[in-house]
DNA sequence: TTAAGCTGGGGATCAGAACC
DNA sequence: GGTTCTGATCCCCAGCTTAA
């Protein structure tokens, strides 16, 4: 999809982008090879057709970056084809909602490679680094949640690069509601008897382990695991369902294998969490 | 319960076309 | 050349939604 965008070049907005399309310039090697262009963009053409040709300079040298700073953030999705190899899907998990007030006590990275965990005061340090990996993270309300907490604890690492928040082209699709529900809609992942579990089970199951719950522990990371899990395939489905709704012609995204991750964890640690909500 | 950011609506601005 | 109209983009703001 990303080479069939016009989006990202000044003064081009849908209706500019619509007009090319309808006029058979698809992608970016049919505008450059254009002998005349619609009157929006031919008024301008010379300027655009330098940034066309910069525009694939970009994406043959894989510069995320450049097309994030450029693309509107509510069409961040159409960098998912070409970066999800780049990619890491990331989920938190903390002691509350307010940075200000609660720490993170997981940070959950998902590759095509497999799972990552960072857990405070065990590896929480290595976070950093491992981040800087990658040139597109994708997650589920990051925007406004996971990545901003982040960086609230741990300082800036973001700035460069690109990022996919899934829930706001979800919306777009008509799919509202947070992780779970969302999941449910789309028949996606979370077989297990975690699924029952929400947030603030991930914030109980913290304090059990740091209250001596061994099996607490592996437990919330199984938990963070199968939240993140599920953003691949969810990817796709946004990224299918945008494509199609755009109606141009372009490359499929070929099924990718998310990588298989079974962590173990202990039931009796979901009726230990049941009996504390009991008393709470 | 807090905070961030997206969405959508409305107004401002700009450029081109049409008309006098 | 000046004016008006139209359409697109940009910007701002309020409201909404979500995360643990």
């Amino acid at each position: 999809m990303l080479p069939n965008t016009f989006v990202h070049l000044p003064d081009i907005g849908p209706v500019t982008e619509r007009e090319l399309w309808d006029s058979g310039v698809h992608t970016w090697e049919d505008f450059l090879s254009a002998s005349s262009l619609p009157d929006r963009a031919e008024r301008n053409a010379g300027q655009l057709r330098s940034l066309v040709a910069e525009s694939q300079e970009r994406l043959d040298e894989m510069d995320a970056s450049y097309f994030s700073d450029a693309l509107p953030r509510n069409e961040m999705w159409r960098l998912y084809a070409e970066f999800r190899d780049r990619a890491a899907f990331v989920d938190i998990e903390t002691t509350g909602l307010s940075p200000d007030s609660s720490d993170i006590t997981m940070v959950g990275v998902l590759d095509f490679q497999g799972y990552r965990a960072f857990v405070q005061d065990e590896n929480m340090e290595d976070l950093r680094g491992a981040l800087e990996e990658y040139d597109l993270l994708v997650t589920f309300n990051g925007a406004a949640f996971d990545l901003p907490f982040i960086e609230h604890k741990l300082g800036r690492m973001f700035a460069q690069v690109a990022h996919i928040d899934l829930m706001f082209p979800l919306r777009r699709m008509g799919l509202t509601g947070g992780l779970k529900a969302i999941e449910k809609r789309l028949k996606v992942g979370r077989p297990s008897a975690l699924s029952t579990l929400n947030g603030f089970d991930a914030v109980l199951m913290w304090r059990m382990w740091r209250n001596g719950d061994k099996a607490a522990r592996d437990t919330l990371v199984r938990y963070n695991a199968e939240d993140v899990l599920s953003l691949p395939k969810i990817a796709e489905i946004v990224y299918d369902g945008l494509t199609d709704r755009l109606d141009v012609p372009c490359a499929k995204l070929e099924p990718s294998d998310v990588p298989d991750v079974t962590l173990p964890f202990d039931e009796g640690v979901i009726e230990r969490l049941a009996e504390m909500k009991v008393r709470r």
